[in-house]
DNA sequence: GTCTATAGGCAGATAGAC
DNA sequence: GTCTATCTGCCTATAGAC
């Protein structure tokens, strides 16, 4: 057991790496920089870690089995209510925040099976189930409105978003259900 | 995606990395791919383009030069028409999209002053004139919210998303604009 | 658990022949 | 305009001392 001050070394390199990775991306992020940020070596974070893909599986893993969990309740209940999954889904985002940004931003982590690939299917699993059997393309596209209101909340400035919650739930919602006879007045450009 | 008239060089050089930079991401691609896809070699690209930067910034110029374009519109009319704005967002997004992926994905180009750095206070700028002054924290949620809306548009299905403009601007609108009756059911996870 | 030292590779970029 | 050859630098990862 480690002393109760201290947050363990693993814990740290790996809170320093997100912050790096988010800032700078994965690729940019360079092993040195985040053992200097630490006062250590390269070496000593070998110890602790077999490769630097391991830092992204063990960021990226909360986040994703969230989002498989959730995939197994829609698929356990066919009536899943709309605005229950898109909470659930929000929920996710807001608790995981800073992976969904790096995961959202970063090319570089899109190929790798149990990350990037994951993270599509995931979200692929996740709109379709949203969609509906056999949807109209009216519904895909509006799903899609409605994910990506959900997708900008990394975007939305933290002191903006704290308590705000339900305004991003409403939004998502209403992208998703629309009147069908809302128009657009005279809004082209 | 090449005319089978000749493109010129140069040309095929900015699609190819376009091409590469958006599947792969910036960093990731390296001038040796760009030049083995094109069956040449790095010196060659070194002829036609004296950075790999250069790649960068003249594939974003027309982008963000159209955002840049939108900002001075917005601010000489001070009326601006909500929709009006959003719509031309949106068209501006869906002339780019490509461009617009590649940009909001790579944080490797973030920090780039002529880039990333631009384009983030271009987007900035947008949302505050269409916030408007003095806002609730609701009223910037909601904006942000519609932005969002747009923003998702690289992720539709090309082929879904054709001719299904009004529906993405429609949402965007309806994200920013609802009535403060409509409510979240019983949406907590 | 952390260090020094180094292997081995590939990146961006340049020089100069053709 | 395109090539070959090469420079320089940083990267991931490993070996082995302490």
């Amino acid at each position: 057991m480690t002393e109760p001050t201290h947050l363990g070394t693993r814990e740290q390199i790996l809170a320093t790496a997100l912050g790096l990775f988010t800032a700078q991306g994965y690729d940019a992020t360079s092993l040195r920089q985040i053992a200097d940020q630490l006062h250590m070596t390269k070496a000593a974070l070998y110890y602790h870690f077999p490769a630097k893909e391991q830092l992204l599986l063990e960021l990226t893993r909360p986040l994703l089995d969230g989002m498989s969990r959730l995939v197994t309740e829609m698929r356990a209940d066919a009536q899943h209510d709309e605005a229950r999954v898109l909470a659930a889904y929000l929920d996710l985002f807001l608790t995981h925040v800073d992976v969904v940004g790096l995961l959202s931003r970063e090319p570089a982590t899109q190929n790798h099976p149990d990350v990037g690939q994951r993270a599509r299917s995931l979200v692929a699993a996740i709109q379709q189930l949203l969609t509906g059997p056999d949807p109209s393309p009216r519904r895909v596209v509006r799903t899609a409105c409605a994910m990506g209101v959900i997708h900008s909340v990394p975007q939305i400035p933290i002191d903006v978003l704290d308590n705000q919650r339900d305004i991003v739930l409403t939004a998502a919602l209403q992208a998703l259900q629309t009147d069908d006879d809302t128009h657009v007045k005279s809004a082209r450009a």
